[in-house]
RNA sequence: GGAGAGGUGGCAGAGUGGUCGAAUGCGCGGGUUUGCUAAACCCGUGAGCUCGUAAGGGCUCCGCAGGUUCAAAUCCUGUCCUCUCCGCCA
């Protein structure tokens, strides 16, 4: 959430922002609620204190009368003070739903458009796209045939969407789960695993909303748990409530964690075999910062999510996402976008964002300074470091050899103990 | 799953109806003393919101949500979490 005062002073610049990022928020509305609120608050005040000093008085009064008659004006004014409270709760509880519909505000920078087809790219991978002398497969057709993953028993078993990985597959899963932890352990990274669920009001805090129409979560029924989407909820809940000490941060955090999304509303979508799944396994950067700290912070990871996809010599594009595509919570954001011969084009396999103090907020993810009086919010930022799923469509594809094997990139050589690929009848 | 115990300030830990935002200790900040350091002593030290130029004041918060009462950290109910023991188990 942006901060009440902040979107009262900045009015005119809030809504902007949210036609920027093309979301429909009654911002006017939230003004309106807030005032009332303010008002309301402050007469709730009143009857509170009065109420206090009147149940002080009890204590003292002379006489048995006196008692009672003071008791009696403070049953009054107590009924008073709650029927405002109720009201009160009323007001507080529809501005609190205007509110956390309000997104972040965008970096000045961030390109302004509707959607995805006004980002902009600012610059490329190490890698160059290849060409070849022979068509490329797609990474359902090499699966297939080198019989790496098994969509169909996936199906069978928990529905489309999921898969079994097989053979070399798995290996390559663990492999890229070692070399991008690896990686970002020398670069300074706590790794953790995380719950692969978390309690509905951390997905909250961060940003997810856990039930409705178009929700991208699984809830567990007759629970208050959800499956998480990505580890950034689980590592961000970590904070939740808590006040850190300024000295400590920043906080670098890796994560790795399972991914569960619904992906409703995303049939149609160029969905084939491993692009768009319901679970995926991702090990993910996460950080909280000081304000000042969290700029630099994001072009860390996105620094990071270079060096570990230049390294696997998966050529990129390095994306500036649009406003309108920005989200709620993000400030700005980046996606590394790999090419994939088997689609033709570029296609996502990570995004890093800077969501400055909006989550912080929602978590109540605070920090203190030595000396100095009050808490302040983090900044909290996340990046993909490998999506295992995609980061496996772009090597099967790029990888591929004219005789049908998919040599093993370099650098997961060392993990997975050996370089080719072949057709097992071979 | 069964049986208990407990959740209080950065930590430890008192507090069973008003004098409690809360003893005490530790920690932390400042000071006095002191060749230096340490010790000792003194003072200060939770958060959010709000009024005020400030000094200072007010409201709320003792896991969370309700209830009883003029009044709740304290009594009642529910709930979450933690710990111990037993059972089961990767």
């Amino acid at each position: 959430m942006l901060d009440r005062k902040y979107i009262l002073e900045n009015l005119e610049a809030v809504k902007e922002n949210c036609r920027n990022r093309n979301m429909q928020v009654d911002v006017d509305r939230f003004a309106q609620l807030e005032a009332l609120r303010r008002e309301k608050q402050r007469l709730s005040e009143d009857l509170n204190r009065e109420a206090n000093a009147v149940s002080k008085s009890i204590g003292q009064a002379k006489t048995p009368e006196e008692r009672e008659e003071r008791k009696e004006r403070g049953r009054a004014v107590r009924e008073q003070a709650a029927a405002l409270k109720a009201e009160l709760d009323r007001i507080e509880a529809e501005l609190d739903t205007v509110w956390r519909a309000i997104p972040n505000m965008a970096h000045p920078d961030a390109p302004i458009g509707d959607d995805d087809t006004c980002n902009t790219t600012r610059d490329y991978g190490k890698t160059p796209v290849p060409t070849y002398d022979f068509t490329p497969l797609d990474h359902v057709e090499l699966a297939e045939k080198l019989d790496l993953i098994d969509f169909e028993g996936g199906a069978r078993v928990a529905g489309s969407g999921f898969y079994f990985l097989k053979n070399e597959a798995v290996l390559l899963e663990l492999a890229l789960q070692q070399y991008a932890v690896n990686t970002l352990m020398r670069a300074g990274f706590t790794p953790v695993t995380t719950p692969d669920m978390a309690k509905n009001d951390i997905l909250q805090g961060t940003g997810y909303i856990p039930r409705g129409n178009e929700t991208q979560i699984y809830s567990i029924e007759n629970t208050q748990l959800s499956m998480i989407a990505t580890a950034e909820i689980t590592i961000g809940g970590l904070m939740a409530g808590r006040v850190i000490e300024a000295e400590r941060l920043p906080l670098r955090l890796c994560g790795i964690s399972h991914c569960f999304r619904t992906e409703a509303g995303a049939a149609g979508r160029a969905s084939r075999g491993l692009y768009r799944v319901h679970q995926f396994t991702k090990i993910e950067m996460f950080a909280f910062t000081l304000p000042q700290q969290s700029e630099a912070m994001h072009l860390e990871l996105l620094g990071l999510e270079r060096q570990i996809f230049d390294g696997l010599g998966i050529p990129y594009r390095v994306v500036d996402t649009a406003t309108g595509d920005l989200g709620g919570p993000a400030w700005r954001k980046y996606d590394l976008e790999a090419w994939m011969p088997g689609r033709n084009e570029y296609g996502e396999v990570t995004s890093t964002s800077n969501c400055t103090d909006y989550q912080a907020r929602r978590l109540g993810a605070r920090y203190s300074v030595k000396g100095e009086k009050g808490t302040h919010f983090l900044h909290t930022l996340n990046g993909t470091a490998i999506a295992v799923s995609r980061a496996l469509v772009a090597i099967m594809e790029l990888y591929q050899q004219k005789d049908g094997s998919i040599a093993v990139p370099e650098a997961l050589r060392p993990y997975t103990g050996f370089d080719i690929i072949r057709r097992k009848d071979a």
